[in-house]
DNA sequence: GGGACGCAATTGACGATGAT
DNA sequence: ATCATCGTCAATTGCGTCCC
C-alpha cells in the first residue's frame, strides 16, 4: 500500500485500540487530497472515513490485496477513490449520471505522461477560438455550434456557445485519445459550467442570482477552465503515480434498492453514506447536476429531472409500501408518531425509510456473511422533529440480522454550516440543524 | 515591490412555502 | 405535484488597498 501523507491519526492507535480511539471528526483534515478535489459535490463524505475504515480492516485481517469495496450511494466516489489507494477493487452505484461519471473519473487512474499531452492538445489555440466566438457575437454573426439544450435564462451568452466549443473540443479528444481521458477533462468542463451559469453559489437547488446580479456576471470562460484543467491534470498525476493499476473500479448508472449488476456474497466491505432525506426537501442532487451533465456530458434535460424523483423517498414509487418496517424499528416508529401528532409529513418519512431498507435487503445479498457495512448517517428534521437515522438504520439493519459492532459518533465536518435556518422564511423564526452524524458500522449475519 | 490588513466572496448535507 | 425562492451564519479564502 502507498503510504499516506494526510493521515491524522497513528495507525499504532488504530490496532491499539480499535475503531473507538479514533477521532471521526478529523477537524483540519484535507478533504481534497488527490483526485478527491477534482470536482465538488453536495455532502461529500470525507475520504478519510473510508481510508481510516479500509485500513483497520486491513491491518485486523477482515481484508485483505484484492477483495471488494461496495458503495451503494457512490456520489463522486469517494469510497472508489479510496479503494484504489488501498488496493482494493470497487463496486459502485448510482442514479445520478453525474455521479457515475465523477466516480470513474476520480478512481480510474490515468497515465501522466498521456494526460500531460492530451492537455497540450485540447488547450492548444482554445483562447483565441474562444476569443473569436465572443468577437462573432458581438459582431451578431451566427456561430456554427450546436448550443446544449439547457433551460433559457440560466446562462449568459456568449459564454453558454464557448461552453459548447470546449464540449466539441473534448469529443475531437475522445476520438483522438480514449473515453476515460475525455470523461477526465469533461469534470474540467463541468466544473466550468456551474460557475459560469447563473447558479446562486451555496445552493445546491436551482436557484438563479437575481435580475440585478445575472447583469453584473459576466464571466471570462477560458481563465476558468484552463486552471481547472491545471489543477486537475496535477491531481491526477499524483493519483496515478500512488495507486495500482491491478484493480478495477465497476461503476454501475442503477438504482441501489435492486443493485442488479452487483453479484450475490461478492462484497468484502460495504462503506456508504446513503441520502439523509428525499431529494426535494433535503439535498437536490439531481437540480445541481442538471446543467454540468447536459452541457459537459451530453446528458437530456428530462433524464437529469428523474434523478431527484427516484432518490429515496422520491415520487416515482418504485417499490410497494412495507407497513411493517415500523414494527422493525421503535425509533422509527416512535418518530412517525410524533410526525402523526405535528400533523407533520409521516407518510414522506415512512416512504424514504422504506426505499433505505431496500437497500440494507441488497447490501445483506451481496456482502459475504459475517463482513462489514458502515452507515455514516446524520440526523435531518422534518416538521421540525429530529428524526434518528442513526438508530433507525441500526434496528432496520438488526431486523435482518446484521450485528452493531461500533456507533461511531462525529461532528459535521466543516461547522462553516449554520446552527440555525428559517425554512418558513419568517425573520426570527428558526430551528435546528445537524451538527454530527454517526457511523454505524455492522456486520453481515453468519450464513 | 511586498507584506499587512480589512472587507467581500465563497463555501458549506436546510426545509417550509407560495406560485405555477 | 413540482419548482424556485428565501432567511439563516461563520470559518476560510480571495482580493484590493495602504503602508513601509
Amino acid at each position: 500500500m502507498t503510504e499516506n501523507p494526510h493521515q491524522t491519526t497513528l495507525d499504532t492507535a488504530l490496532t491499539e485500540s480499535g475503531l473507538e480511539a479514533v477521532n471521526w471528526t478529523f477537524p483540519d483534515a484535507d478533504t481534497q487530497y488527490l483526485t478527491h478535489g477534482l470536482h465538488n459535490y453536495p455532502a461529500r463524505m470525507v475520504p478519510q472515513i473510508p481510508d481510516r475504515l479500509l485500513s483497520y480492516y486491513l491491518d485486523e485481517g477482515v481484508l485483505e490485496e484484492g477483495d471488494v469495496v461496495y458503495d451503494p450511494f457512490s456520489g463522486s466516489g469517494t469510497t472508489a477513490v479510496e479503494a484504489r489507494r488501498h488496493d482494493l477493487n470497487a463496486e459502485a452505484n448510482d442514479i445520478n449520471p453525474l455521479a457515475v461519471l465523477l466516480t470513474r473519473a476520480k478512481s480510474i487512474p490515468l497515465d501522466p505522461e498521456e494526460v500531460e499531452a492530451a492537455q497540450t492538445t485540447l488547450l492548444d489555440g482554445l483562447k483565441s477560438r474562444l476569443a473569436d466566438v465572443e468577437s462573432q457575437y458581438e459582431a451578431g454573426e451566427p456561430i456554427d455550434v450546436e448550443e446544449p439544450a439547457v433551460r433559457d435564462g440560466w446562462f449568459p451568452e456568449p459564454q453558454l456557445t464557448q461552453l459548447a466549443v470546449i464540449r466539441d473540443r473534448i469529443d475531437d479528444l475522445e476520438r483522438e485519445y480514449d473515453q476515460a481521458l475525455a470523461r477526465f477533462f469533461r469534470v474540467a468542463l463541468s466544473h466550468t459550467t456551474r460557475k459560469v451559469s447563473y447558479q446562486r453559489n451555496g445552493e445546491y437547488k436551482r436557484y438563479r442570482l437575481s435580475e440585478e446580479d445575472r447583469e453584473d456576471h459576466d464571466p471570462d470562460v477560458y481563465p476558468i477552465f484552463e486552471q481547472k484543467v491545471r489543477e486537475n491534470v496535477s491531481m491526477m498525476k499524483d493519483y496515478s503515480r500512488e495507486t495500482s493499476r491491478d484493480q478495477q473500479t465497476q461503476v454501475h448508472y442503477a438504482d441501489s434498492r435492486e443493485a442488479a449488476d452487483v453479484e450475490d456474497d461478492s462484497v468484502d466491505i460495504v462503506i456508504t453514506s446513503p441520502p439523509y432525506g428525499d431529494h426535494g426537501t433535503t439535498v437536490a442532487y439531481g437540480q445541481f447536476s442538471q446543467d454540468p451533465a447536459i452541457v459537459s456530458w451530453g446528458r437530456e434535460y428530462d433524464e437529469m429531472r428523474e434523478v431527484d424523483k427516484t432518490g429515496l423517498g422520491g415520487s416515482n414509487r418504485v417499490l410497494e409500501p412495507l407497513e411493517e418496517i415500523e414494527e422493525w424499528s421503535e425509533a422509527l416508529s416512535a418518530t412517525l408518531e410524533t410526525l402523526r401528532e405535528k400533523d407533520g409529513r409521516s407518510d414522506d418519512a415512512m416512504e424514504f425509510f422504506r426505499d433505505y431498507y431496500a437497500v440494507m435487503e441488497q447490501v445483506k445479498r451481496v456482502l459475504k456473511p459475517g463482513q462489514p457495512v458502515a452507515w455514516v448517517v446524520a440526523n435531518r428534521t422534518m416538521s421540525r422533529v429530529n428524526i434518528p437515522t442513526h438508530l433507525i438504520t441500526q434496528q432496520l439493519c438488526e431486523h435482518l440480522g446484521f450485528e452493531l459492532t461500533h456507533m461511531l459518533p462525529r461532528e459535521i465536518p466543516n461547522k462553516t454550516l449554520p446552527w440555525e435556518n428559517a425554512p418558513e422564511n419568517q425573520p426570527g423564526v428558526k430551528g435546528d440543524l445537524m451538527a454530527n452524524e454517526n457511523i454505524v458500522v455492522m456486520t453481515a449475519p453468519e450464513e
